[in-house]
DNA sequence: GATGAATGAGCCTTCATTCAT
DNA sequence: GATGAATGAAGGCTCATTCAT
């Protein structure tokens, strides 16, 4: 835990990691607090409550996969290209962050179909996905004005390709791929979503 | 509750509807014992733990699952109608039991990622999916042979296509698509895998 | 602790010790608990929340308390017996059980006024004290059919009678009054209440 | 809040206020220094502790109570007038200051019974309510120079006198009632007091 | 002197699990 | 085998108090 960080950070950054190791329920606000070297009440100085805490490492996770996604893909000029790059940042952030950036993603499923979260909740919970898909949908419209994409149900399949993909990186780590699987793996992902796998 | 059932199914089918309606850590002991009419002593009876219950309640989806599917597939003889079927009937499913099936698919990922579940349990959960994507590999070999498919990296494919399959249905479901928009879905998935969308 | 009470009693019992002995909020549920050689958690078996567990006390005492008065009160005919036997029996109870019984009384004043009770814990609290003043009514009616008293305005006078007898018990008690005392007492309440003080 | 107090006097201002709405237990520092407009550090450069903050508290309110009492009663010179200015004046009060004053004198029994509080606490918990039915005493004395009450037990006459008075003008508040029923209430009071409730 | 961020003891409550019946 | 009363570890959260600034 970095020491420059100011409180509020730590906290962020402690939570972020226990959230994603033990999951929602499991992580206790003890266990947090021990991991950011802060005292259990200095949470609540800075959240509202345990649920609170979690939205707040949701946004700021994928804030920060938000901005480093865009920033590669904002420095490519072609449909392949920042496809491309896309798949790959997504995967190295996967990569370095296992424990957490990943998870982060998947984590919220449980909470997300709970009937006892509130509306407001809910409607945050989701709403983190949709942002991340809007950057998809963005360079599948690029694809379409390039004319190498049709145009229709665009929002479909960019929604559909966030999940193969999230799905594509998980398993290569998972499954502990080489650099050169991963390569290649990426490859398929890409001409599947663009030729599809028939023959 | 049926009548007929013995007391581990009445658990079984009750517990089934309690954990997807809250989710493994919301669903509590009493809560199953009572909407299975039995005393909450018996759930110990029959299941070591909760989390025992919870894998036997997995375990015994995912057989209700594959036994519905695999009935459905083995009908057909043609790669299309196979896959046609799966995606059917996989939808219809969740469809009937939004509630429990679809949501047991999603629900185990806070746990899978969960690092204070044993390395047992984290097996078991995996290895409910490993099942699931079988059947769809089975079912796009048929199409290599038949000449449809491309034959290289058919387990990568499978494995991607339950998760496309699973989120376009989820889509369905949370948006209330109608019965018209489902089956164009259920088109565009299948042309998405096969063709891509590239133009 | 008596062993052939149920549990609900030990606990009901040991409440009221420990409520009447540190005051609604710093009387704690493991307190409570230990004392009546009770599990934690058994107290929620039995009662929904502190507030509930402490409202049953007062029921439970309020009752006691007026069984018992009733039962004296119901063996005299005359104004006059029915005045001193009640005077009589309030202080002999609030003498065994300082402790809890006279502090029940008291002890609620800070709950009722407090606004963050619901409406329906407030009215509790203060019918209490309305079934006891009801029993005083009784007697001045009493009082005024025998022709002693003037009937006008019985219930202010009731009110405020419990509330001189309270306090004059209270009164001696802590100041440690002799028996002789405390009869001595007994005839100036009532002279008081007859005849005022005036010459 | 005025400008021109000190920091004391609003420290002791609010407290009063925010004790008085909320109880002693449910009334927190933060709510009292921002109340005051104070930090919450603030209040311990003047109080060493909530205690002894709410028993500073209560001396306040007996000082600015006994002020106000003791101006009224000294400007009469018979026994009735000054009974009847002494229960015009405490009723105003209440009736002023229902929230907090009122409550100040009630709020306190939760703690004098309390066994956690020190035995020096509990003094000066109790000598409070001392200074005021000495006030009560030295009306009644007058009263028995001028031959119009017997003289002995006055002081008993006082302590429960001060009851009665506290009940009556709380019933008053508690049932709204109106101005008249108020006048009349007082000389309900006052004949009970010397003439008793006989026929 | 004045502050409020930081703290942690302690609170009420829940719930998986046990075990005597 | 079936039960549910009893349990206590563990949880989220509050708040009086401290102390560096």
């Amino acid at each position: 835990m970095a020491r420059v960080k100011n409180k509020r950070d730590q906290i962020l950054s402690s939570a972020s990691e226990i959230f994603a190791i033990n999951g929602y329920h499991d992580a206790s606000i003890n266990e947090i607090a021990d991991n950011a070297n802060v005292g259990k009440g200095t949470i609540y100085e800075y959240f509202d409550s345990k649920m609170t805490l979690y939205i707040e490492v949701l946004k700021y996770n994928i804030e920060r996969y938000l901005t480093r996604i865009r920033n590669v893909v904002i420095s490519e000029s072609t449909f392949n290209s920042m496809l491309e790059s896309y798949i790959g940042c997504h995967t190295e952030i996967l990569k370095e962050n296992f424990k957490y950036a990943g998870i982060m993603m998947n984590n919220s499923a449980d909470l997300i179909f709970n009937s006892k979260n509130s509306q407001e909740t809910l409607k945050i919970l989701m709403d983190t996905r949709v942002e991340v898909v809007q950057i998809i949908l963005d360079i599948l419209t690029v694809g379409h004005n390039e004319g190498q994409l049709s145009g229709s149900n665009l929002d479909y399949y960019a929604d559909l390709f966030f999940e193969m993909l999230n799905r594509s990186a998980l398993r290569s780590l998972m499954m502990q791929h080489s650099e050169e699987q991963q390569l290649i793996e990426k490859d398929l992902l890409v001409k599947m979503l663009i030729n599809g796998i028939g023959q």
